[in-house]
DNA sequence: CCTTGACCTTCCAGTAACTGGAAGGCCTAT
DNA sequence: ATAGGCCTTCCAGTTACTGGAAGGTCAAGG
């Protein structure tokens, strides 16, 4: 397979894929004699993994450590169980400083008449010397 | 005033009081004759609003178009009240990516003995071949 | 008068995780 | 022979700054 093939079986663009091995998260591909890398059925279940931890927020280093664990049949499922339990408390700030700026817009919004008029109590919020 | 002055008083660091300036968001300031920035009290005013639109998540090209419309006396609330929608609506989607993959994560981790032995869904849901 | 220390200056690099595009090679079909 | 659709590498750009290097400025102290 060469690697546009992968990447539509993958979902992971080929762009992705030569990033990937440039940082050492997936191991270079082997190589036709004209210098087209060349991949296998396995490499698409690799880059199908790092496609879904990926889309589960999880950062490049994180899915590193999730693709060490899911090769290392050693592993103890606490391990992963931690890494997800970060995760999801980063995630949990990530939302809630997201809620803190959406309520605190609301409530100006409320208050802004929304209208041909300048007064703007949002502007208002921003500027004042408090 | 000096610019660490001006950082201190604003909040906003020196070296993004720089950026800013560099980037065309705030106007150059005046220089001493050693080349020194010199900032007045209106210079504070300015970069805590932009700091505070900032702490509301609005990317610096939206904290922009609230400058101009700060300073503009003809402006109708409307528009602030507009990029301020359009603004809760980006959180919103971000809130709601963020509330999937939470949600997905916890699904897994309850399933997930989390103990010494090797078997985990969490695992297991990112290496299926579905 | 000179030095010390705390300022200030500019410029370069790095961050995360890629994407876009340029310039050029490879391979198959017509 | 050439057209097209692949592939290759490399450089730049994205966001919003921060860190650090090399060096100038200024007021106070010895």
């Amino acid at each position: 397979m060469q690697i546009g093939t992968v990447a539509d079986k993958s979902g992971v663009s080929a762009k992705a894929i030569r990033y990937y091995e440039s940082i050492g998260l997936i191991a270079a591909a082997h190589r036709t004699h004209s210098g087209y890398r060349v991949y296998g059925d396995h490499d698409v279940q690799t880059l199908r993994f790092i496609q879904r931890a990926r889309g589960l927020g999880f950062s490049v280093g994180e899915v590193a450590d999730l693709l060490a664990l899911w090769r290392d049949s050693e592993r103890h499922s606490a391990q992963v169980k931690a890494l997800a339990a970060n995760h999801v408390a980063e995630i949990d700030r990530k939302i809630a400083g997201l809620r803190g700026m959406r309520d605190t817009l609301t409530y100006l919004m409320e208050r802004c008449h929304g209208d041909d008029r300048p007064e703007c109590p949002i502007l208002d919020a921003l500027g004042t010397d408090a």
